[in-house]
DNA sequence: CCCATAGTTCAGTCTTGAATGTAGTACAGG
DNA sequence: CCTGTACTACATTCAAGACTGAACTATGGG
């Protein structure tokens, strides 16, 4: 009945619907980190980061892999580390249109 | 300071994180079309589809054209099309590996 | 000019979800 | 076993935004 691409998709920009969840992926895109590490580097509350990283595990995007008594967070797939790339690209090439519409000329 | 990656993304991601607004992004994947007629499709008010295809417009996915009294929406960029399906693809892949989680034995 | 159609804007309601503080679980060291 | 550290889960608070109905603007036709 509904394309079934509506809610991978969904799934999707709901975990980049969040500027702080968005900036957690980027700090991930290079390398795995753990949840003290990026709540220190990002300047949120521990509880604050476990909610955002069990949202972005919950939309599939990164994986939790147990490490003694830490927990290292990690891109889910290969792929995605290009697809953010390529789409945070995309984005603002479009974004500097949007902003460009109105008052270039001064 | 910040990374300027996390603007645009997050704008990007205000779009997907609404199934409806997926769901006329992929309308309007393959064509453009009309906000009534897109309305009537999705089964939503014509105020409703108002808003949500000013928020694609915010967000720069979309644009609108002037065509008589009506005007057609189409997505903003050629690109956006494959970036969309690719993201798609991917989000749907990640997606049965979320879902699989539990029996992937076969 | 008057009416119908196409679309947007606005005010109000209701839902979602982001942030916070407080437990609770798990593990390592003394 | 007890304590400290790392993280998660829960409950609450609060703001953002999704939806609705009604009014408004603009255009095309009789």
């Amino acid at each position: 009945m509904e394309d079934v691409r509506v809610e991978p998709l969904h799934r999707f920009g709901r975990a980049l619907s969040d500027p702080t969840r968005c900036r957690i992926l980027l700090c991930l895109l290079h390398e795995p980190h753990y949840p003290t590490e990026l709540a220190e580097h990002l300047g949120l509350t521990k509880a604050n980061m476990s909610n955002h990283l069990a949202c972005l595990r919950d939309c599939g995007l990164v994986t939790a892999v147990q490490e003694g008594r830490r927990q290292r967070y990690e891109l889910a797939d290969a792929q995605l580390a290009h697809a953010l790339d390529d789409l945070a690209a995309l984005a603002a090439q479009i974004g500097t249109n949007v902003g460009a519409v109105e008052g270039v000329a001064s």
